[in-house]
DNA sequence: GGTCAAAGTGGAAACGTTTCCATCATCAGA
DNA sequence: TCTGATGATGGAAACGTTTCCACTTTGACC
């Protein structure tokens, strides 16, 4: 076989009979060179297929021009269309992305960086479980490469691109109030490591109380149970007596929903649902889900923009965080009047299946 | 600002008052070191913070433990699966995923995968438009590096991890014609750049033909229609007749629901709907989605234990197809009755809404 | 005490690039 | 014709590793 070994650029100088020093410049464009040689160099570039090694370019310009992206799990459409996202804005910056994932092991997520470091990234993309406390996080700032969270409130020295989780929730307090709720939960995944999962317990608690609403009940499950409809169920008669549920993301509520029907209620008669995130599937379902709308792939262009303005120089800002809107859906009614804590509180019309919004550009 | 610039082994032999060879052998196990010097050494590491540079042993050593992976979007939770199933494998290898997604543009597929080649990858895990035509792909052959193929049928000297849509979809026309369907419809997106959407179409057209019936419509849409009930709706009206219909993936079987709703028609009464990859949300639905099962992550984990083996000297061999299942839903039923081509054959329950099923392990 | 093997050690080359610097030719202007 | 400037060119160093090789030290055995 004939096994090409890699054809540098000393195979192309040697080929156009000059120096390297000169076929890079050619090549490059980075210096004067006369027509002759240029010809030259450009043809034995192109006979011999000849391409650069980013490996010894990065040795030599100490710029990998790599950027480290790590996110819980490329298996939730949250993260993966994030990471999409930040993929389109480098497509054509030079950058390539290096990926890891944590499967949401805290311990990963620093062995991740650790390794995302040694590989010379030059910029780091993170979502990770306890970014606060991160050793590894720090050792990135030490070392002066900068670093864009997603999907966490802003942090000491690094910027993020977000989604206000807080305020959010609170939106669907309001919503659960004003249809006259008053026993309410939430569901939620992975409490114990996802800040956005704490923060919008935090949001929904927070505007309860301050309308001298009950604490919502703050029910956590494990992964195995939310995917499964029958354990679902079981949860949800063990907190009996709540008229409406605010599942911490989309995927959960509509469980919820097929939990709520194998226990033979109906959504939203005897259940008011409310999701989070707001998957396109949402949408299409039969009853459509009640959400909050977020854009993921507007915080990894985002984070991704942010950035590569400092890579190119420019300064490394904080940027306001990303809108969110509430998209009304089918999920949410009144509770049942039979209720004593909801009498006297008149009943309102579900809301209309299909609502038009807009959100602004990410 | 100290701005410390990385630390290097030279640093650390320094500190450690020795040569960088010793220091290197200690760091890497490689050789042989005094007791001395080897604690000497470890003490400095470990107080300067010391970690290797990927990129000087990736020059040195020709291998920059690095694997390229090119699917064409993480927007499409199939492919994010399946790079999710192969970094969870390469976690522990040492082996780290460079990423890139091409927008399903084939023209970015080569400029990706010349990229990801002059990044010196030791191998290579993609899913493209056209792989048998890539010039790129080609060049990754000549320089011996290994690459697996995801979600194509297997080709020339690649490997593939894949599910043969071609049977699969022969399964969904016989499931079809079990119920006494005549007028069917293949509802197809991308079909021009996506091989899998070409071959579920051939299967489904091989197998009714086989059987005597009509040859199925052929309805292609574009992405923008594939999100839009409405205009959904509007297609499928045009197609009048059609008593089932087979979508190239689930996410678009769920909006024909949709769709068909909007124009009053119920699911499965009045239409038969089926849909392909298995997505988790089918099952929680309504009317549970029948489509077939697939495995994505299974498919990206054996990608990339294909190209491990090869990696690390064994050989480099196609696996047979994984296994797909046919999982029935409460989609399908027989057409009405008073349709002229169903008479006589008798009509048949649908199927159970949640039927067991198992997988063999991927 | 002398010989030899083995273990310990560090200098230097190599990997592919870019860039600094020195050299050389050319040419305009005096 | 000479000077100085300008443009073209290539040698060599540097980036951070690993590994080859040569050298020194140690210890065992006769």
């Amino acid at each position: 076989m004939p096994s090409k070994t890699r054809i540098t650029i000393k195979d192309v100088a040697r080929e156009a009979g000059c120096g390297v020093a000169t076929a890079s410049r050619v090549l490059n464009n980075s210096g004067p060179a006369s027509a002759d040689v240029r010809k030259r160099v450009e043809k034995a570039a192109r006979s011999l297929g000849f391409s650069f090694s980013a490996t010894g370019r990065a040795l030599q310009s100490k710029r990998s021009m790599t950027i480290g992206c790590l996110v819980p799990s490329l298996a939730n459409p949250v993260f993966a269309e994030a990471v999409q996202g930040a993929q389109e804005v480098l497509l054509g910056s030079g950058y390539q992305l290096l990926i890891s994932s944590s499967n949401y092991d805290g311990a990963i997520d620093n062995e991740a960086i650790a390794t995302l470091l040694s590989n010379d990234v030059d910029g780091l993309i993170v979502t990770m479980t306890a970014p606060e406390k991160s050793r590894e996080l720090k050792q990135a700032r030490e070392r002066n490469i900068p670093v864009s969270l997603m999907f966490h409130d802003p942090l000491d020295g690094f910027c993020s691109a977000y989604v206000d989780n807080f305020e959010a929730a609170r939106e669907i307090a309001r919503q659960f109030a004003a249809l006259g709720h008053r026993r309410t939960g939430f569901l939620a995944l992975r409490f114990a490591t996802s800040d956005r999962s704490r923060n919008r317990y935090a949001g929904f608690l927070a505007e309860c109380r301050a309308r001298g609403l009950p604490d919502p009940a703050l029910i956590e499950i494990s992964e195995a149970e939310a995917k499964t409809p029958e354990k679902l169920a079981d949860i949800l008669r063990e907190h009996s007596g709540l008229t409406a549920v605010f599942a911490s993301n989309d995927f959960l509520a509509i469980a919820v929903q097929k939990a709520a029907r194998l226990s033979g209620w109906r959504v939203p008669e005897d259940l008011s649902v409310a999701g989070f995130d707001g998957i396109e599937i949402g949408r299409m379902l039969d009853i459509p889900l009640a959400t909050i709308e977020t854009r993921p792939a507007a915080m990894g262009r985002q984070a991704a923009e942010t950035l590569l303005c400092a890579l190119q120089g420019g300064p490394f800002e904080q940027r306001p965080a990303l809108p969110f809107q509430f998209r009304a859906g089918a999920t949410l009614a009144a509770p049942r009047p039979e209720s004593p804590t909801a009498a006297g509180i008149a009943p309102q019309p579900p809301s209309v299946p299909s609502l038009k919004y807009a959100l602004k550009q990410g």
